[in-house]
DNA sequence: CCTTCCACTTAGGAAAAAGGGC
DNA sequence: GCCCTTTTTCCTAAGTGGAAGG
């Protein structure tokens, strides 16, 4: 209870200080001497960073949990109104007017040809091939030409969009045809010889109800359903869908019994493990048909994957950290609660028999094939094309070239920070120093949250009780401990040395507040992220996460990689430098679980190993020795082969080693994240190039295939 | 201005598949 | 081929940020 009233406290002491206070802007006179000059380099290593989760305080019941969000649910029909326009005026080719003039102004400015030309110059050599012929004549052919193109894509032999123009930012696709989503099959009623048990009786529930139970059956040997939260959700959330019979029976959580169930579904999924070979096939050919059928699109005429085409099953809603809603039922979707988007001449999907679809639209300002609304936070959900897609593809590309943007502008931007941190307005001094933590430790930007959700917080909405200063700590002055729960919960630690204006400010910003205040309460990430873009347009706080990510991958790389290293110790570099931008971005993993076992089987490896060298290297001295005293061809011989087995166990040890050092370093880090999201892949593709790595030592097929425009277009010269 | 809605990217864990030693 | 580990894929939650609405 105390948490809820926290929460509560501080939204309204944020609101209140909002507009008189905010006006008034207190007056500072800032005679601070600017400090010295900044140094790119005096990023924290991060070593001390990896605690690991943290378990937040005691869990919170969410009693009055209709409460807020009744009132929201009447305001989402605006998003029928807005599509019905939509609709209206769709009737041909072009776009709405609507939604395109509302559009418009922004692309303008985006619309600037730096894209494609600067792609070029720096990124590929430019060459008029013929495919780019073709690509322009299937430009003009588009709109009726598709029939043909769509022969022509089906037989894809990959797209390569990249080589075509820059296509429109408004206007996503001009004929997106697909076959809607697919339903998870119908619930299966338990056999009658499972039972649910109340207060030591069995008793048979109807089939909603039953479904429902072994949601929770199912996850029994969970830790989180031994949690407050989770069970008090998940059984009002129950009692909401039993019968009224049901309901007047089952009364307490604890005096059910689902513990049969929870068995049978223990044997079921043992019982899966051990199917034969021929089994395992079939079910495998059942899933690849279905991906055939319901896994592809065609957008303007070619075949493009589906990220998530299988509609997400019901089930009993899992948050991360302490979630409020934790256990809550997660109903199953049904297809009057499914949105297709598609073009209008296009062959509209068939919604399952005897159903009706939501609503059927024609928007092409958006690239998703259908959404619905989810019931535990009322939030959409959509379906969309998968990472290597054009339209997934092209926009991560120009994420990137946004952030090398940046690196040209980030000098100055820095020096317009710091002479922030002086300003007379404490709403200056205080986005001053947010961005200048975003920029130097790669913090999220922290919007608001409303309390549905678990506490988390990013630059903006951290509060005073998330930093510590210290006037001087381990040897350093002007240390900022830094302790709180980002994105998913996950815990970011960090002791970091702050120039002492930085330092200055932050005590000022604390000075009269509760450790629940927010430590920046004048500023916003609407308002740093306004200012962001009068500097540089497009410019806003994520983008220093990648910038300052492929930044710091470029760096390392040409600072870890010498010719004469094997093509394993370049690995080691390499990963050594993705790890430091993992680092940097906080992303973590639960350590795994066989790790320490599988530590110490490498460990017994290595020592094998060593054992065999001083063998051999014991036997080399004795060939030696009896080559000295007897020279033959026979002992030179043998000398040599002794000479060689030394050597490839040395190498052998040698391997391992690097394997050793690389999983110790990684045991609570996770690579995967900024490699798929934060580093621009032409870095990684030119560095592959430059040192002869082949590129799939590096990429996955799936990383292939997202970056299959960095790989193709990308030469050995290229950098970030 | 603030709040809400919407669409999209980013995220870690679970499940499934692949790899490798016997 | 089997068993165990490691890697990949799947899943969907949880962010960001632009725009609408009031």
């Amino acid at each position: 209870m105390k948490l809820e009233k926290e929460k509560q406290d501080r939204r309204e002491k944020k609101s209140k200080r909002s507009s008189k206070d905010r006006e008034k802007d207190s007056e500072l006179n800032g005679k601070h001497k600017p400090s010295s000059k900044m140094k790119q380099s005096d990023r924290p290593s991060g070593v001390s960073r990896n605690d690991g989760q943290q378990k937040p305080g005691s869990p919170e019941i969410n009693k009055n949990k209709e409460k807020t969000r009744s009132k929201s649910s009447k305001q989402r029909h605006s998003h029928k109104q807005r599509t019905a326009d939509v609709k209206l005026c769709g009737e041909d080719e072009n776009l709405c007017e609507s939604v395109q003039t509302r559009k418009k102004k922004r692309v303008k400015d985006e619309e600037s040809p730096e894209k494609h030309d600067k792609n070029q110059s720096s990124g590929r050599k430019r060459k008029k091939t013929s495919s780019e012929h073709k690509a322009e004549k299937n430009k003009k052919t588009k709109k009726d030409g598709d029939q043909k193109e769509k022969k022509k894509g089906e037989e894809s032999d990959k797209w390569k969009w990249w080589e075509e123009g820059k296509s429109s930012d408004t206007q996503k696709w001009s004929s997106l045809e697909h076959k809607g989503p697919y339903f998870p099959p119908e619930y299966e009623p338990l056999p009658d010889n499972i039972c649910f048990y109340y207060d030591g009786q069995p008793m048979k529930l109807s089939p909603a109800t039953e479904e429902i139970v072994t949601f929770y059956a199912k996850m029994l040997d969970h830790e989180y359903t031994s949690k407050e939260v989770f069970q008090c959700n998940f059984f009002s959330d129950w009692k909401e869908e039993m019968t009224k019979e049901e309901r007047k029976l089952i009364k307490m959580l604890s005096k059910c019994d689902f513990s049969q169930i929870h068995k049978y579904f223990v044997e079921k999924s043992e019982e899966r493990k051990n199917m034969t070979k021929e089994e395992k096939q079939v079910l495998k050919e059942e899933a690849s048909r279905l991906m055939e059928e319901y896994g592809f699109c065609l957008l303007d005429g070619h075949r493009e994957k589906i990220g998530n085409f299988k509609l997400e099953p019901p089930g009993l809603f899992r948050g991360r950290g302490e979630h409020p809603k934790m256990g809550k039922l997660k109903k199953r979707i049904q297809p009057e609660d499914v949105t297709i988007n598609c073009s209008q001449d296009s062959k509209i999907p068939a919604p399952p028999a005897g159903h009706r679809w939501k609503r059927v639209q024609h928007d092409n300002t958006v690239t998703w094939l259908a959404s619905w609304l989810e019931n535990i936070h009322g939030r959409p959900k959509y379906i969309m094309l998968n990472p290597s897609s054009k339209l997934k593809g092209e926009k991560d590309w120009q994420k990137y070239e946004t952030a090398r943007r940046l690196k040209m502008k980030v000098d100055s931007i820095r020096k317009q920070y710091r002479r922030d941190w002086t300003s007379r307005e404490m709403k200056s001094r205080q986005r001053g120093v947010a961005i200048y933590f975003i920029d130097k430790l790669a913090l999220r930007a922290g919007n608001e949250k409303d309390d549905e959700s678990a506490d988390t917080v990013g630059c903006c909405s951290l509060r005073v009780e998330h930093i510590t200063l210290h006037r001087r700590l381990d040897g350093q002055e002007h240390v900022v401990e830094f302790d709180f729960l980002g994105k998913d919960s996950i815990r970011y630690y960090n002791k970091v040395p702050v120039e002492k204006q930085v330092f200055k400010n932050l005590k000022l910003f604390i000075k009269h507040k509760d450790p629940e205040d927010d430590l920046f309460d004048r500023i916003t990430t609407v308002k740093l992220n306004k200012t962001l873009n009068e500097c540089m347009p497009g410019l806003t706080a994520k983008v220093f996460r990648t910038f300052n990510a492929s930044t710091t991958l470029q760096d390392q790389l040409n600072k870890l990689t010498t010719e004469g290293m094997t093509v394993e110790e370049k690995i080691l570099s390499y990963n050594r430098a993705n790890r430091a931008v993992a680092i940097l971005c906080n992303h973590q993993r639960a350590a795994p679980k066989t790790f320490e076992k599988s530590m110490q089987l490498l460990q017994e490896k290595i020592q094998k190993k060593k054992e065999q060298i001083e063998e051999a290297k014991k036997e080399l001295k004795e060939a030696k020795k009896a080559h000295k005293d007897a020279p033959s061809d026979k002992s030179k011989k043998l000398l040599e082969k002794k000479e060689k087995a030394v050597q490839r166990l040395s190498e052998q040890l040698k391997k391992l080693q690097l394997q050793e050092t690389d999983r110790e370093e990684n045991k609570v880090i996770a690579l995967g994240t900024s490699k798929l999201n934060y580093l621009d892949p032409r870095i990684s593709v030119a560095w592959c190039k430059k040192h002869q790595v082949p590129v799939e030592k590096i990429y996955n097929k799936t990383q292939r295939d997202k970056f299959a425009w960095a790989i193709d277009m990308t030469d050995e010269n290229f950098q970030f």
